[in-house]
Parts: structure tokens; C-alpha cells; sequence
DNA sequence: CGGACTATTGATTTGCGTCAAAGATTGTGG
DNA sequence: CCACAATCTTTGACGCAAATCAATAGTCCG
């Protein structure tokens, strides 16, 4: 739970009653194996699941069993958050690496909520914040070319990781190629050649789950990336704290 | 006003005196000719923007200039109403018929929201089915070819113009192929020809600025499209209605 | 050490983009 | 009410980015 309130934390200011609230929120532990799925939505599910370990995915399947990757989810995240408002929205997850989640009732986070509005301002902010990445993956995958797309991908991933600084650093990098192509709507063999290009021209390389990035600037021009989005602005908060 | 609160209370319970409340924002009325821009999201801003009429588009820019939609929005919809929680996250939008909007200062929306628990719950539960809908494009545009990926979009516009009912129906359509490639990401050439055969089939026709759907159940295989995301469920209320 | 993913490579195909130009609509002002 | 401009739609020819197919290497893990 510490982590998933540090993650609120970093957007939103909450008293330390509030604070309390968050972390007396219980679940079940749970744990997923690498590349296997974990919610399948159904209709009798009333929890909410935090990652509390792993990196994890929102994904789609179409009609011919073509998987989409619609978000990537880290540690404290609640993927499946906006539940708490609408709970009939069930997607399915996988998780990427090995991971645990923790299964909260999403009534007792709706509870949680409703008392003390500074959390619901919280949790209403991160919607927004997760929004704000589905419309611009959009962009990305309507508008770009395989090579700007997946280094958009690569400079979104970087920011989040929280290693983004200086001209190059690395990260811990345990995505697959398959699952970039899953992102990022390419086939798996043309994510490759791409991957390949971006080493070729020393702007991004990912050596055994790590990566590499050489060029920071030239990585993000070949995105066509702008931080903007991903919203790394100090905490606020409109409500009052009395 | 009016619409505002009417598209809030297809999801959410009010009391009279939350929806005496909605009627009672103010803002500019402000009128936005058809195909032309009408929020660029300058720094200074501090509205959002209502659409009281005509139907609207959220886009955005490549760095080639080529345009991407993320999103449309119907009259009674606020497309930056993510704005209220996080006001650094502006965006552009069109008219794509000819439209009025009215700005309204967000400080007063979420003054309002503050003061009335079931509003922030209206409001937030709209950003959240806003979101659901881009997830939804993002594997329409990822995994689906041209022909699914606009078949997709009209089942979509069907459902949200209301009139999707029987095997046969029509509605208001005033988005051109240009739109069109805009909102899939596809060029206009291909949306023509898309189009035609989608024609050709008898399954979706445009005849001057309206659409007919001649088996909705074909069009809804062609696009692979399930009505879940829309969540079309009756209103309901989380908060205590004291 | 063997089985199951994951990554890489080459050959081939194709859906879709680009370019260009001709109609069809629509809207505006004289 | 017509003329003319602007936008939208349609068509054809051509090229390319990315998909598909298929097979070979790594790599990880029990």
C-alpha cells in the first residue's frame, strides 16, 4: 500500500489522516507468473487490483486473436481504478515481468473516497493522468511511423521509469518484443528491424532487460516526444485540508 | 446549461439541488465555424470549454503536420473537462460542423464539485467513460484494418448519436473523409475507397451529411465492435444523496 | 539437457500512402 | 440567383512501409 500512496502523493497533497486512510486499505496478495494474464473481468469480481510488484499491461484481444497493449502499469499503480466509478469497465491484464497484485474491494476504495475528498480528488487525478497517455498513444500509433513510434515508447517508458536525465542513462527494460508489438500495433519482426535502427544510429538499445539510452535529445526528436503529457508537475490540491 | 446536466444525469443521480447547481455555471457563449480550431491551449487560459451545439473533435499535431482526432464530442460534453483536475493538460480542438461553445472558468467547476460530492461524482465518472472510449480507439487504430477500423467508428457514432436501434436506422453524420482519416489514421484516399466498399456490401452509406445503416448487425461484425465500452447503463450514485 | 519462449534474418506479398487530376458539393458575395 | 472559390469526393497509377511466412539462432528456466 506505500507505494500506491506515494504514487497518489506525487500528484495530489493529502493530510495525514488521509495518508492513514490509504494505507489502512486491505487486500489479498496475489501472485502472477511472467506473461500471463490476471483479470479477466468477469462479471461477479467486485475488486480493484494494485501492483504492488512487476511491470503489467492493459490488454485487448480482436477477433483474430491479435492482442493490443492499450497501457503499461508499474508498482502502485491501480490499473483497473476507474472501477471505483464505473464497474462494469473489466479489461484484462498481464504482467510483463513476474508480479503481485494486491485484490482491494473497490467498494472499500469507493468508501474510502466518499469520506475523505482529498483521496477522491487523488484517484480522480490519476484518471485524468492515465487519460492523458491513452490519447496520446493515440497520436502515436495513429500518426507515426514504426521507428518514432516505438522511440516515443522507449522516451514514455524512460520518463516513468523516473531515470530520465542527463544526455544517457539505462533503466530496467523488461518488455519484449512481442509485447512492443502488442503496444504499438506493429508485428514482431518490424519491431525488431526498427529496434535495430535505433541501436544502428546510438539512440536507444536494450541489453538483457536493461536499457540503453545514448542520445536523450535525439531519442526524443525521433519520437517526436513532449513531456508534457506524462504531467510530472509538483502535488496540488483544491479541495481543503482542514 | 441544460444539456450539460442532462448528459451528466444519463449516468449519475442528482439531487435538485446539485442539478439547480449545474444550471447555474456561467460562462461566454462563443461561436466556432465549421473545420476551424477553437482551443489551443495557451498557458493564460483558464476555462473549459462546453459544447452547447455542433459536434466537436479533439486534435492533435505531428510534427509533418498531419492531424490526429483523439476524440469527439457532442453537444452537452466538456472535451477538457480533465482540465478541472489537471488545468496544465490543454489541447486542441475543431468544430467540425459549425458550433457554439461556452467557457466556463474551471475554478468554478471544481468549486462546484467541491461543495457538491455527487457532482465531483458525475464529473469524474465522465472522464472515466471518456477514457474507456480511448482505450477502445487505441485498438481500433492498432489492430484493425481500414475497412473494420471505420466500420468500428460508425457503430460507435451510431450508438452515442441515439438512434441505433432495429436492423436498419439513420442519423446526423456531418464528419467528412477527411475527419474520417483524422480520427483512424488513415489517408483520405483510403477512407474513400473503405468506404465504397462498405457501400458495396450494404453495410453503412453517407448521403449528404447523413448516415444509413442498413444491418447493424453486419456493420457491428465488420468492426468487431462491442457496445460494453459505451457503458450504456442506467444513472446510478456511489455518494450518500443527504 | 531439453523444452519453451525470444530474437534475428531473408524472401515475398500486400495494404495503404502518395501524387495528381478531375468531378461534385457547398458556400459566399456581387 | 448566378458565378466562382473553396472544400470535399472520386479515380487511376505507382511506390513503399510494414505484414506474413518460414526457418535459424539465442536464451532462460526447471
Amino acid at each position: 500500500m506505500k507505494t500506491f500512496l506515494s504514487r497518489l502523493l506525487s500528484r495530489t497533497l493529502l493530510t495525514d489522516e488521509e495518508q492513514a486512510a490509504v494505507l489502512a486499505l486491505r487486500g489479498t496478495r496475489e501472485e502472477v507468473l511472467p506473461q500471463h494474464a490476471f483479470v479477466c473481468g468477469d462479471e461477479e469480481d467486485t475488486t480493484t487490483c494494485l501492483i504492488a510488484s512487476g511491470l503489467c499491461a492493459r490488454t485487448s484481444l480482436s477477433s483474430l486473436g491479435e492482442q493490443q497493449i492499450t497501457a503499461f502499469y508499474m508498482p502502485g499503480d491501480i490499473p483497473d481504478l476507474q472501477r471505483v466509478m464505473v464497474p462494469e469497465s473489466a479489461s484484462t491484464f498481464a504482467a510483463i515481468t513476474s508480479a503481485e497484485v494486491v485484490r482491494i474491494r473497490y467498494s472499500d476504495i469507493r468508501e474510502t473516497a466518499i469520506k475523505y475528498p482529498g483521496i477522491a480528488e487523488a484517484l480522480w487525478r490519476h484518471t485524468v493522468c492515465d487519460s492523458l497517455i491513452l490519447a496520446e498513444w493515440i497520436v502515436n500509433i495513429g500518426r507515426r511511423d514504426a521507428r518514432a513510434r516505438l522511440a516515443h515508447l522507449f522516451c514514455e517508458s524512460a520518463v516513468r521509469s523516473g531515470n530520465a536525465s542527463g544526455k544517457s542513462f539505462s533503466f530496467d527494460f523488461p518488455i519484449t518484443q512481442r509485447n512492443l508489438a502488442d503496444a504499438t500495433g506493429l508485428s514482431t519482426v518490424h519491431v525488431n528491424r526498427s529496434m535495430q535502427a535505433l541501436k544502428r544510429d546510438h539512440l536507444f538499445e536494450v541489453r538483457g532487460k536493461v536499457a540503453w539510452i545514448d542520445d536523450w535529445d535525439a531519442l526524443k526528436a525521433a519520437g517526436e516526444f513532449d513531456i508534457e503529457y506524462l504531467n510530472c508537475k509538483p502535488p496540488v490540491r483544491f479541495n481543503a485540508m482542514n
